[in-house]
DNA sequence: ATGTGTTAGCAATACGTATTGGTAAAGTGT
DNA sequence: ACACTTTACCAATACGTATTGCTAACACAT
């Protein structure tokens, strides 16, 4: 920066003020146009360590993350937090948690260290996770988790499980389905928690009773959706299958072939998640239930940018109906 | 720091020297306990802006990916990396390519401006990337990528695509396969050609000639594996199918399945990537070859970190043969 | 001509750490 | 007893930037 000022022939605070806009100053209009020449011509580039040490003012925010990057789809989380803070000139610590707690305290304070301007948690199935010990110095935001003690008031961002389950079943009722069998995740995940309740308050409005409905539970593997289907659809023929995620879907889609039976004209398969190469490439193609990650992590990283402390509460994302082949209207007469 | 001083009755300096335990200068052994008790009880954390302001030692690395956040597995790339530098106190700046090479050029130029002690390129598929304007100022090393610029020594790690493609046809010839597909991916693709050459080495040293072996491309995806080996199998009768993907090999199975076939008694099936949750949860789980993501992404990052320039040239790292069921002898008679 | 206000710019300083060059005190050899 | 070395520590400084006073110089009204 001095040799800028040198160049323009002015001196360092003239530059400094000249580089950051700083109307409240007052610098004459050829001044600052040659110092911005000089900056130019000398590829100047300040110094990030300088300024926050001067300023105090962080230009990072962390993100600790857990098995997102081993995941396929909840790496968009990370992509929308940093279109959202890019802007304004952050740049993302992402930190895998290598799997014990200590390694992550450490890394969290690794990152406090660094003068991040909060941490994010990102999780790849929304699920508790323990706080890290300095979690509570800095600001922090949770998306798709939640601290695992009670009580505190955190800033969590989450999908609209709810909405999601209720919107699958509906689409499913509304084709004119009756006898439509819940194939859930695991039975205490707070996904499948959620997504269940949709289906129940769906079949609800739907004018039917959901304690007649099935539902039945696993975990969320291709494999599993294939033993659930093949045990369901062995017992009884209901006309569509409401399943936990995608990938249990194509073990459902799986079943339904193996059976001899045909998707969607004996049996309506609806997914969750809309997994890139997995819902749209199956056949038929699934329909699904998107799963807003991408919009998920940019509020999250609006909310770690906001002023004041960040809003604590849930905030709770849109899902979005997307719509393929795998639904259809149930066979006339059954 | 002051604060630490202070409170072990010593200077600040003496709290320097303790902390980074620098045994070349004296500090009386009671002297030392005393400031790290005191820095224990202040929970003294450094502050890593005035460090690398002061010493000109960078504590963060750059990663630059492409795709790599919203594809499956090449995440274990990032993880691989974290796990290597680590150690040596470095966090990891994470930008995903945002598209443009304006946004990318402004990433880069964002992380020199932090200081990084160099800017790791990772991409999801071995390809070419256009090298940044500032790439040249700073260490880089490519991963699964090289710059698109000829003539310049870069440091590149890449897996073993040519020794792997052996690996996977080897593993069909010696199974007693002699009429053997191979279902290979975008056909000038990288990857794809070089498991091709491995192929056709393989074949030879099979004794078999590769000239008589048919080799038919498409895509990566489920879809185009569903395709090719439909028309393959259509046409004749090969025994084995050697794929140039897990998702392919997805695919395969299908058109195997679908035509009445059965894996692995008519026809074998080998898979690349060993992709989680795709090649261990399918019926039969695929025999595959296991890309080593996370020992790339460590190597990375110990060329990254290693002393004086990055080693140049290409460094290969080995996959490894996953045999699981979709691999078998084949039939008696056929 | 004097006072008042405004504009343009600079000198000096602070941020928290690492490093350099010292200085007392204690120990060692003659 | 003296010079010389070693030990243990500290005062001062530098890193590159942002910020806080301050000082000229000039414009305008009285």
């Amino acid at each position: 920066m001095k040799d800028v000022a040198k160049r323009a022939g002015v001196s360092q605070p003239t530059v400094s003020f000249v580089l950051n806009d700083r109307r409240d100053v007052s610098v004459a209009e050829e001044t600052r146009a040659r110092v911005l020449e000089a900056a130019a011509e000398l590829n100047f580039r300040p110094n990030r360590a300088a300024q926050s040490l001067r300023s105090n003012r962080p230009y990072t925010i962390g993100v600790i993350t857990d098995q997102i990057v081993s995941q396929p789809y909840a790496g968009q989380i990370l992509l929308g937090i940093q279109q959202a803070v890019q802007p304004s000139g952050y740049v993302c610590y992402v930190v895998e948690r290598a799997g014990t707690a200590d390694t992550r305290d450490d890394a969290v304070s690794n990152l406090l260290a660094q003068g991040v301007a909060g941490v994010i948690y990102a999780s790849h199935g929304a699920n508790p996770i323990r706080a890290s010990r300095g979690a509570r110095d800095t600001r922090s935001v949770f998306v798709n988790c939640w601290p695992h003690v009670d009580g505190e008031e955190a800033c969590v961002v989450l999908a609209d499980e709810y909405a999601g389950g209720a919107m699958a079943a509906t689409a499913a009722f509304e084709a004119g389905h009756r006898d439509v069998v819940f194939l859930g995740g695991f039975r205490d995940d707070y996904a499948c928690h959620e997504r269940e309740r949709g289906f129940v308050d769906a079949a609800r409005r739907a004018g039917l009773d959901p304690d007649k409905l099935r539902r039945v539970y696993g975990g969320y593997q291709i494999g599993s959706g294939y033993q659930l289907a093949l045990s369901v659809l062995r017992e009884s023929a209901p006309t569509a299958l409401v399943c936990g995620n995608d990938r249990m879907a194509v073990g459902a889609l799986l079943a339904v072939h193996s059976l001899g039976l045909e998707c969607p004209r004996d049996v309506s398969i609806i997914g969750y998640d809309d997994q890139p190469d997995i819902a749209d490439q199956v056949h038929p193609a699934l329909t699904t239930v998107r799963l807003p990650h991408l919009e998920m992590g940019a509020l999250a990283g609006r909310l770690m940018l906001a002023d004041g402390d960040p809003d604590p509460g849930r905030h709770l994302v849109d899902c979005e109906l997307v719509i393929r082949n795998s639904l259809a209207a149930p066979r006339a007469g059954a």
